[in-house]
RNA sequence: GCCCGGGUGGCGGAAUUGGUAGACGCUACGGACUUAAAAUCCGUUGUCCGAAAGGACGUGCCGGUUCGAGUCCGGCCCCGGGCACCA
């Protein structure tokens, strides 16, 4: 009997199974080792595009085979629901936000449905649900008390014509994406969180971080920054103000020929009052946009400001400049610039016929001549008063005792990291627990007040949020003295929900708290999964709450994620797929023509999991041919339900049998221990190539293929569970493959007594020898010189080395 | 600009610890089956020379280490990600 390989029906019937039985709900009562698995959860965009296809699937294969090798796998999801599409949307299609999102949950749920993935829905989180961001709100107010959170002026993107603050991606060549307004630093006040109090624990515990990529802390690290430098005082001549600034290289103290400080800096403002030009410059300076890279890569401009600073050492008048590039957000926003070591500061000075001063010359005797390009490594100090000849280590400590023996500096260790600014102007997003009051300023909601929720049903105008134009959600009375009050009506970036999502997966419905029990069965999460453009900001963030909710005393975990696996971007034409670009690919049409295997197939074998997917249509046939290969082959084979192997096995028979067991060797590698699917589906096709090519020998060769094709449906049934689920069916097999554990392979059928070596001369491929295993390096020596075909590459020449790498090869060197 | 990746046939990629470059798949071409087409099956497919046997060249570029380099080191070029309000 003939069947057809169909993949609706087959798909159906296996997701109806798995639902019926209830396969992928977690309990917490279990004697087998936990595994969480999670994936990074989306953001409900609309429809599911292939970047989400590839993360999930990555993670779905990775929960299905620790299941099969015996762990009790947790793996949820849920939407991370709350951001600016939303709003966007709103203003396009004039919807509120909410019923945007909860129709595309709805939409997208169902297509992940489709997919097969194993999740256990009941765990299903939303996070613009009030049930879920109430915890936020009421860790907030607890950080609050506990002065962890803060109130300062910084800098936005402002929209002057739309009244909006826009974010970075929002402005495009310094003017607002949609009112094409040139766009200002504005300075507002806003909430901050204390990530730099966490700053040295987060970089130390990187180290521990065995299961991550070396690439992802490397990038933690460096975003961290922390560096050992002395903060001093310059004082400014003919005032008595000071100018401070840090320094990573005091030994290059000697070499300052001027300082810069930022244009919002105190002096620059007081200089501008009696100088229009340079009033002019600092009006300028606003205009300029919010980034690093913005300011990293612009003009470097600046203008004296007529005003000298005292060398704290040398005690030389240094001119003061203000200069673009250095920020008030950033230390003290001044700097002393030394253009000779420097590679910044050398270009200003360059521009501006600053005088540009050696200090520092390199160990070795390299020449070095700071007019053409300034020395940046450390070495010996020339012409530093009695610091010359000191090593710059030792100028440093030498350097730092002087000032912190004359007070007038001191040995300071700083961090690139700035704290988290989590204030947004935002409709779409939590609200930020607090209420202002004139008489008492800044006082969170009580307890028993949250959540405050978000009003759903709004009108949205695209001009400033919404919720400044709602009376009935911002007057209110203070908590402390009941006088009318204003609530705030900014919310939280929406990293605040993803920073700690995981940990209420484990206990999603817990209402009496943030966390509960549950948690601690659950967490650290095992495996993480999801896009390296997260590798920084959220994985930080992520970090960083775990040990607020440490320290807050709901969980004893202080690393969320055990194991990471970043997966490259799915790319089209070169670039990330974004609606922006207008470059995605619509999985579902995939889906209703091949069916979620060949759609699952595809995307594992195209390429491993951290490398870029640059996308193309062609070879989902290919996947889709090889599944209906299978399903042939084994609709054809003939089922034996005994395997017997009490015969004495041909030559033949042998090298099939090695084949099988050197797959699941090399499968149950691939995907257990280098998440190498590609390799993993290209050495499941070549065991299937073998078995359709091989011919009987006798009526036991059945037993042989019957373990075969055993083997192969479950090293697959990860990756493509639904047409295995089927094929097991076809096996002959009672059991549920759900059920089924992990192939395993026999080590004595991979024992092999002859092997094929290479032979090289001067490393150039010349032959093939096959030998004993156990061959002596003498025996192969005169093995190979009796061979014609190498005795003719000599070429009469004597044999200077004979190389023999067990097992491998032969290499001659004449 | 800074930090982190990547660059291998016509294409996606393989080569796991420095040891046969191109596994597996796609595309293309040739053949079988068919009235025909689709599907399927078989074969060929890095470039150049050669009738063949075989040989030379070849992993972004330049240089180095090594018996041996896609892999290690130094210098560059190009592409991607991140740079704190896209998520």
């Amino acid at each position: 009997m003939i069947s057809m390989y169909k993949s609706d029906h087959i798909e159906k019937a296996a997701q109806d199974f798995w639902a019926k039985e209830k396969c992928f709900e977690s309990s917490e009562e279990t004697k087998k080792e936990k595994f969480y698995c999670l994936t990074m959860f989306p953001y409900p965009s609309g429809q599911l595009h292939m970047g989400h296809v590839r993360v999930f699937t990555i993670s779905d294969v990775i929960a299905r085979y620790q299941r099969m090798r015996g762990k009790h796998v947790l793996q949820p999801m849920g939407w991370d629901a709350f951001g600016m599409p939303a709003e966007n949307a709103a203003i396009k299609r004039n919807i509120p936000p909410a019923k945007w999102t909860y129709e595309n949950i709805d939409y997208m749920r169902g297509q992940l449905k489709r997919l097969g993935y194993a999740y256990d829905w009941n765990r299903e989180i939303t996070t613009c649900d009030p049930k879920y961001y109430k915890w936020e709100q009421w860790l907030f107010i607890r950080l609050f008390e506990k002065g962890m959170v803060y109130r300062k002026n910084s800098i936005v993107n402002w929209d002057p014509v739309d009244q909006t603050v826009l974010a970075n991606e929002q402005v495009i060549d310094g003017r607002g994406w949609r009112s094409d307004a040139v766009v200002e630093r504005k300075e507002i006040p806003q909430w901050f969180m204390k990530i730099t109090a966490y700053a040295d624990e987060l970089l130390e515990d990187l180290d521990n971080l065995e299961g991550w990529p070396t690439s992802v802390k490397t990038m933690q690290r460096n975003w961290i920054g922390r560096s050992e430098g002395i903060e001093l005082s310059f004082d400014i001549y003919g005032s008595s103000s000071k100018l401070e600034i840090y320094t990573t290289r005091p030994d290059t103290l000697m070499g300052a020929t001027y300082m810069a400080v930022a244009p919002e800096h105190p002096l620059a403002l007081e200089a501008s009052k009696n100088d229009t030009e340079i009033a002019a410059f600092i009006k300028d300076c606003k205009k300029n946009h919010a980034s690093e890279a913005a300011i990293e890569t612009m003009e470097k401009k600046g203008l004296s400001l007529d005003i000298y600073a005292i060398h704290p050492i040398t005690g030389e008048k240094i001119p003061v400049w203000v200069a673009n590039f250095v920020l008030m957000a950033y230390g003290s926003g001044a700097i002393m610039a030394v253009p000779g070591h420097d590679q910044r500061d050398w270009e200003f000075a360059k521009k501006y016929d600053l005088n540009i001063k050696q200090v520092i010359r390199p160990n070795d005797d390299v020449e070095v001549n700071i007019d053409n390009a300034p020395y940046v490594g450390k070495g010996i100090l020339i012409d530093s008063l009695n610091y010359s000849d000191m090593t710059s280590d030792q100028a440093f400590d030498r350097i730092a005792d002087y000032f912190e023996s004359t007070g007038k500096g001191k040995r300071v260790t700083n961090f690139r990291l700035r704290d988290w600014g989590v204030s947004r102007q935002r409709y779409w997003g939590t609200p930020i627990p607090i209420i202002y009051c004139d008489d008492c300023g800044a006082v969170p909601v009580p307890e028993k007040q949250l959540p405050v929720i978000l009003p759903e049903d709004v009108k949205f105008s695209g001009i400033g949020s919404p919720l400044k134009d709602m009376p009935e959600f911002y007057n209110t009375e203070c908590p402390k003295c009941n006088k009318s009050a204003k609530r705030e009506t900014d919310t939280f970036d929406t990293f605040f929900e993803s920073s700690w999502y995981f940990s209420r997966y484990a206990c999603h419905d817990a209402s009496s708290g943030m966390t509960d029990e549950r948690e601690s069965y659950w967490m650290p999460v095992d495996q993480y999964t999801g896009g390296i453009e997260h590798a920084i900001l959220h994985l930080l963030y992520s970090r960083f709450f775990q040990r607020l909710m440490r320290d807050e005393g709901l969980s004893s975990v202080s690393e969320p994620f055990t194991n990471l696996l970043t997966q490259g971007m799915v790319l089209k034409d070169g670039a990330k797929m974004s609606k922006a670009k207008g470059n995605t690919v619509d999985p579902q049409g995939l889906i209703e023509k091949y069916g979620a295997d060949t759609v699952r197939l595809f995307m594992m074998s195209a390429a491993p999991p951290e490398l870029a997917l640059e996308w193309s249509d062609a070879g989902v046939q290919g996947a889709y041919r090889f599944l209906n290969r299978l399903w042939n082959a084994i609709d054809s084979h003939e089922i034996i339900k005994n395997k017997n192997f009490s015969w004495e096995l041909s030559e033949s028979q042998k090298n099939l049998r090695f084949k099988v067991h050197s797959t699941i060797k090399k499968v149950t590698d691939d995907i257990g221990r280098r998440y190498k699917y590609n390799t993993a589906i290209a050495g499941i096709m070549e065991l299937l190539n073998t078995l359709n090519k091989y011919q009987p020998v006798s009526p036991e060769c059945d037993i042989l293929k019957q373990e075969a094709f055993e083997a192969i449906v479950k090293l697959l049934s990860p990756i493509t569970p639904h047409i295995c689920h089927a094929l097991w069916q076809k096996l002959g097999k009672e059991d549920p493959l759900i059920y089924a554990s992990w192939p395993n392979y026999d080590e004595n059928i991979l024992k092999r007594k002859e092997i094929e070596i290479i032979i090289q001369i001067n490393g150039k491929l010349r032959g093939k020898l096959n030998i004993d295993v156990d061959s002596k390096q003498k025996e192969l020596e005169s093995m190979v010189m009796s061979n014609d075909k190498i005795i003719k590459f000599l070429d009469g020449k004597s044999v200077k080395k004979f190389i023999y790498v067990k097992g491998k090869l032969i290499n001659v060197v004449i």
